[in-house]
DNA sequence: GTCTATAGTGAGATAGAC
DNA sequence: GTCTATCTCACTATAGAC
């Protein structure tokens, strides 16, 4: 938080809006050194090349979340509990930048540009993201190998949690239609965290009765 | 189902397996008149733009996609069988083309390339995702007034189904590291619409002993 | 209906002055 | 560390022959 980030970590900051908008092969290097307040060549000093400057914002988005659930995955609980909180971390991050959620699932297609010649730090963010999977997967499979769970396929949970949070965030027009109002209001971030949370608890819990024969 | 099909239908089938894996920006239309086996401006004498092209895309996969479901929308069954169905019926949409889900989640995120200009093809495709938006709305909503389904947020409740299955069968390289082996094999797609359908299940059917205060 | 040729624009990246 | 100028290349789209 100083009072004047150094340039570099402002063309990280502008170019993870247009990135997050408009997505990778659509932001032109010209947008990020105007939005900078720089000449495009100027870019050049602090980045190789327009795919380093990606990967680098994508490892800085990735990092923040992780920072925020880290101390959800040391927490001393049940699984359970340690989900909800997990889903409720999970929600809040992507609320707090609305670029985060577009970014994340964009990157979903955006790595196979890399796959030629993937810049170092394409294996950063990798690692990152990667830990985080696992972080949440563990406490899935604790929950499952202790009872706390139904005996649910873990890799496809995870998949639906991912999907649902980052999803619901990154739906833009086509999600607030479907709320009939504004994703990033506090209300309704408010309800997503209950909805979620409880959606995954009621479809998670062990049951002494269950449905199974519907 | 024709033997041969015509120049326009081949141009969209090549551009939509292209617009899926690398998105609106990121084609060339010298890619797609190279995939079609046409010279580059033939291209013109089909569609009047890249954009109309593009639209054109989404909306024949989004008809595909609503063609299957209809049947389910008007099937005569309690609103937790009709719901099951319809997952099962976007999973299986979903599978069959891989392209459908990355373009569909594409699509989130590429109409505002379209702000400016809108061509008229936009707006059918609009039309046609609200109607099957408001189809699985209803379902939801039927559900929960019939009191078979928990007074869930339904608009929520929806954000979060299309989420986890469209985000589950687009997430590339990363899902198939989650699941540890291939996203469009028989047995894995067989899994998802197993647990998509039992989470939801789970999740969403009233209770007469909750779990509200865990 | 497809082609060649080309207009016109903007991209990523580099060289070198200051 | 920022700039101007420039290189090279690819893009969308058009014109017009066949």
């Amino acid at each position: 938080m100083h009072a004047s980030p150094s340039s570099r970590d402002k063309i990280c900051e502008v170019a993870e809006a247009l990135f997050a908008r408009r997505g990778y092969a659509g932001v032109g290097l010209r947008e990020v050194a105007d939005a900078a307040g720089l000449g495009k060549s100027s870019l050049f000093h602090h980045f190789r090349s327009k795919a380093q400057l990606y990967c680098e914002v994508l490892d800085r988005v990735l990092r923040r979340m992780r920072e925020r659930l880290d101390p959800v995955i040391r927490a001393p609980l049940p699984a359970p509990e340690r989900l909800e909180r997990w889903i409720e971390g999970l929600v809040d991050g992507l609320a707090e930048h609305p670029t985060t959620s577009r970014l994340l699932l964009r990157a979903l297609f955006e790595e196979e540009e890399f796959i030629q010649a993937p810049p170092p730090e394409l294996a950063r963010a990798e690692q990152t993201l990667a830990g985080m999977i696992g972080d949440v997967q563990k406490i899935l499979e604790e929950g499952v190998t202790s009872g706390a769970f139904r005996p649910v396929s873990v890799p496809h949970t995870v998949q639906s949690l991912i999907g649902a949070s980052v999803y619901h965030f990154a739906s833009a027009e086509i999600g607030e239609g479907v709320l009939g109002g504004p994703l990033f209001g506090a209300e309704a971030v408010s309800r997503q965290r209950t909805e979620l949370t409880s959606l995954f608890r009621h479809g998670l819990i062990a049951r002494p009765d269950p449905v199974d024969d519907l």
